[in-house]
DNA sequence: CAAACGTGGCC
DNA sequence: TGGCCAAGTTT
């Protein structure tokens, strides 16, 4: 009997997509590279930065000595810092105990900061031809619709029973198969609207056997998206240099540099609501906050020149309603009395601002407003 | 184990 | 336009 994993791997030497740049090689450094840039980012976003961060940075040892700053600013745009600061931290750990090879163990390839058990196996299977299965979104969903698997897909026993099928099915040559696997889930067995009438599998497939290829895989949870609202703090010196603070690595953006985000009511909640926002806008407070805000936290003499109209930015667990701040740099001395801890921010030309690691939004406030 | 973590494309 | 989704891992 053909197995499934003879019909993708046949569909896939046909039709699948052999010229993507991490499948020219076995290098593990570049295989590694193009999977955790793919976690949770579509292939076409993460090209231009894969062959960007490639070469200035090609290898291990390159990754592992490379300032933080400039691993961020390769990966700005790409979302989920973590991943770049996690990345350095497996470069470093490689050069400092294994060698300068990659891992050739589950155990210790999982070690590694921003692995997990499918980042393990693809770079195992592709960089040493060893018989392991992976658990993406893709093969998920192949998984569960030719399985015809009504369960919630998130749940762990769910996760259990797919990572078992994913390993009963995976062949020997593992690094085809799971091309094979991921090729197959992003052209045909795709999240809406799959292409059943061109899929090799129609056959075998429980899902499409029982019409529920439109159904499966079953909705998850929508978790509440709630609103945040807030400023950036837009600071000008003299020279029209820009007041930037570096974020601490955890939470988001973590290590990047960023518009101080302004929290007018001078609680330890980081944003407003947007009542409250629209008021102190609308209102003369602002001024007189945002003086106190910048001397207090930066020990700037500052004055507030205009406030932009509401702009969004959307990431996947709630929005961000943030108008910008213009302000002038008033006094070029530090505040008497400032602790220096508080200092926490850089000047930079807009030229080197933009050179560096900045959240989206913030790249797009300075490219903006020149 | 649920929540956190970015961004862009699609319909 | 707004919700959904994408080559997941960490805490």
């Amino acid at each position: 009997m053909i197995q499934i994993a003879d019909i993708l791997l046949a569909w896939y030497d046909k039709n699948g997509r052999h010229d993507l740049p991490w499948r020219q090689t076995r290098d593990s450094y570049r295989l590694w590279l193009a999977e955790i840039m793919l976690q949770q980012t579509q292939v076409e976003s993460v090209k231009p930065y894969y062959q960007r961060f490639l070469n200035a940075l090609p290898n291990w040892e390159a990754l592992a000595a490379a300032p933080q700053d400039q691993v961020l600013a390769l990966w700005s745009g790409l979302g989920y810092y973590a991943r770049a600061r996690n990345a350095q931290r497996a470069a470093q750990k490689i050069v400092a105990d294994f060698a300068g090879e990659f891992p050739n163990t589950p155990e210790s390839a999982e070690s590694l900061p921003g692995v997990g058990r499918s980042t393990a196996a693809a770079v195992l299977a592709s960089a040493f031809a060893q018989q392991r299965a992976i658990l993406d979104a893709n093969a998920r969903r192949v998984l569960i619709r030719t399985q015809a698997i009504r369960s919630d897909p998130k749940a762990s026993k769910t996760l259990q029973h797919l990572w078992k099928l994913a390993e009963v099915q995976t062949p020997a040559d593992a690094h085809t198969y799971n091309q094979a696997i991921q090729d197959f889930g992003a052209m045909i067995c795709v999240p809406r609207h799959p292409h059943c009438d061109a899929c090799p599998l129609q056959r075998r497939c429980l899902a499409y056997a029982g019409g529920l290829s439109e159904q499966l895989p079953l909705p998850t949870r929508k978790p509440e998206k709630p609103d945040r609202c807030g400023f950036f703090l837009q600071l000008e010196d003299r020279s029209g240099r820009i007041f930037l603070e570096k974020r601490p690595d955890s939470g988001v953006w973590g290590g990047l540099w960023c518009l101080p985000q302004f929290n007018p009511a001078g609680s330890s909640l980081p944003f407003l609501c947007d009542d409250q926002q629209k008021a102190l806008a609308d209102g003369f407070l602002l001024r007189e906050r945002v003086r106190q805000f910048c001397a207090l936290r930066h020990g700037l003499v500052v004055e507030v020149k205009a406030l932009t109209r509401l702009q969004k930015h959307v990431f996947t667990h709630f929005q961000l309603h943030f108008r910008c701040i213009l302000a002038t740099l008033q006094d070029d001395q530090i505040a008497p009395g400032v602790a220096d801890q508080i200092l926490t921010g850089r000047w930079f030309t807009r030229e080197n601002a933009l050179a560096e690691g900045l959240p989206t939004p913030v790249r797009k406030i300075l490219s903006q407003t020149s």
